[in-house]
DNA sequence: TCAAAAGTGTTATCCTTACACCCATGT
DNA sequence: ACATGGGTGTAAGGATAACACTTTTGA
């Protein structure tokens, strides 16, 4: 074995290998207790559907790829990102079925973004939609789902025994259902939150979602696709969502990124009922204030908050100095925390 | 504002945006208690000097992207690649200063692989080098790094209140003071092991790092930079060495990834000098192998190691169904696991 | 007055941490 | 014999989870 790095000769037509990035950014918010994403429409469809605000990373404009995100999201929705985070970067296949693209290999690079919705975001064009209507599954704040038990658990069993599924790359059948006994919590397995991007490439796979572009390369629509009140966002965007998703789950458990998402001063409740969107599950009220309180998150301030529907609360704020004192700063809830 | 996106119309010749994408590997291994990374020799360089395994992706031959780099893996090392994971994708600029190759834009996409490293590598030409050669004041086994009290921290500090360092995108002093204390544990903060990237940006920003392509775009090199035993690697495989050390030293707490790099059997004790090595830190002994057993990570075998330098030694193994029973199986080890 | 949320207090339990101590082998 | 690693036991302290209960507002 010659161990020699092989590059394009100084001659060779760089061409050959040339890609284009597409920049996409799944910006969060938390509106009336709901996650959301801004979207902006997307008239490239065969439908008119949305999507992520997204574009091409141009190398001559963007200085970074940070940058160019940014600067998408700004001039398609006039929001100024604030806090950013790369996700994942997907090598999306060519798409088959776009005429006059063929030759285009397209690299999407996922990024979330976290601010606060405003008010005037609606009168200003700028439209929020709600997590969970793209990832109902997500969403135990009520009990388990309905759309699992009833149509999720028995399809993706059916498919599994069946055999009317792809096999990804020769994966065995057994392998394939530990991995969906372990993303869906099947057979008394915990359900683990933060696999959200699991659930959704095992729900593609599976053929359960629709491709509003009309169809997925990997499997074909099948005939028990769940009926989602929105699906008009293609396959790649509702990836972004659900890494995005995911990645806050896991995240606010560790690093401080929830401030991010909040107003200035807030209450503890706000501030619980903010963790319990993301996390798509209730949380004991009690101990998730002390939680909070004990572990150096938030600082009291003197502030009160009236018309919160009981008694005035005490507002609070965060606590920056948590950073230095403590390696992981986050809100640490653990399974057990649950309501 | 009007939320329209702009995509590229199909008669626009895409080279405009045509970028080519770079991917490289760290590829990680524990050989005799040392976290150890796969390397090939680089020859395009000033100095003959080492690489990581790496090739541009090239969209006709690699299916995917992870594809692409595990065929680049094995043709530059005949390692065939077992775990792999995406780190994070960086926009480099152009290189400056590399003649005849000043219009092509790279964008870098890190992986991180682990594997064991086999006793007729060295034999068969593949050389794997310790990643605290490069990174050696990750390694605090044997107390504080010597470089970081003698070296490191008077060299940030100055050039923090000399301003002899480049301010990035307008940060404050006191932001950037920030932001040594967190990732450095100066002023009393814990040191967090896990931030193993941060520590390496801030380095090369404060011009500590010695570039072997002859100069950073950056910040030049300073007089006061480190003294490293290799330093023959680019800034930009040396990030993603950093990063990748930094993924692994989060993953194994919360994923059980640690058992890529052990043999199928193992002690205890192997185990725990696995973690120590990764981490950079020592453990308790007594404690580490009840967290490891009560855990549930592991199944005692029937067979026994002699010849460990004490007693003979159960042989365990890893016991793949705490996949389902827990939602986060690692190695928790919290701070206070120190030996 | 009552619902809703704010806020306090108190347990039992488990986990973490830090000890002390004995066992079996190779040199 | 003794160094080295293997392996067990246990007790103190702290964090967690599950209680019960009082307070203060708006409708």
């Amino acid at each position: 074995m010659n161990a020699v790095q092989r590059l394009p000769l100084p001659g060779e037509p760089y061409r050959t290998n040339a890609v284009e990035i597409s920049l996409n950014a799944a910006v969060l918010s938390i509106d009336h207790d709901a996650p959301c994403f801004l979207t902006v429409p997307r008239q490239n469809d065969v439908k008119n559907g949305i999507a992520l605000p997204s574009g091409p990373f141009v190398p001559s404009d963007h200085m970074t790829l940070d940058n160019g995100l940014r600067s998408w999201v700004l001039e398609q929705t006039g929001v100024e990102l604030g806090y950013l985070e790369q996700l994942y970067t997907f090598g999306d296949q060519p798409l088959p079925n776009l005429p006059g693209h063929n030759d285009k290999h397209i690299i999407s690079l996922g990024y979330m973004a976290l601010t606060r919705a405003k008010p005037d975001d609606a009168a200003e064009g700028r439209h929020w939609l709600g997590a969970y209507d793209f990832l109902p599954w997500e969403d135990w704040r009520d009990g388990k789902p309905e759309i699992l038990a009833q149509q999720i658990e028995p399809h993706l069993r059916d498919g599994l025994t069946s055999g009317s599924y792809q096999t990804n790359a020769g994966e065995h059948r057994g392998e394939r259902l530990e991995r969906l006994r372990i993303a869906f919590g099947l057979d008394g397995a915990a359900w683990d939150e933060e696999r959200v991007l699991e659930r959704y490439e095992l729900l593609q796979d599976a053929g359960l979602l629709a491709d509003p572009n009309g169809g997925s390369p990997v499997a074909p629509a099948r005939k028990g696709a769940l009926s989602l009140t929105a699906a008009a966002m293609s396959f790649a965007h509702r990836r972004i969502l659900a890494s995005a998703l995911g990645r806050l789950r896991a995240k606010i458990k560790y690093r401080p990124v929830l401030f991010e998402l909040m107003a200035g001063e807030f209450t503890l409740f706000e501030l619980q009922r903010t963790v319990e969107a993301i996390l798509g599950s209730r949380l004991h009220k009690q101990n998730f204030r002390r939680l909070v309180e004990s572990g150096g998150l938030v600082d009291p301030t003197t502030d009160i908050r009236t018309h919160t529907g009981g008694r005035p609360a005490k507002l609070f704020r965060f606590r920056r100095e948590v950073l230095l004192e403590r390696p992981a700063p986050g809100v640490r809830v653990r399974a057990g925390l649950a309501a």
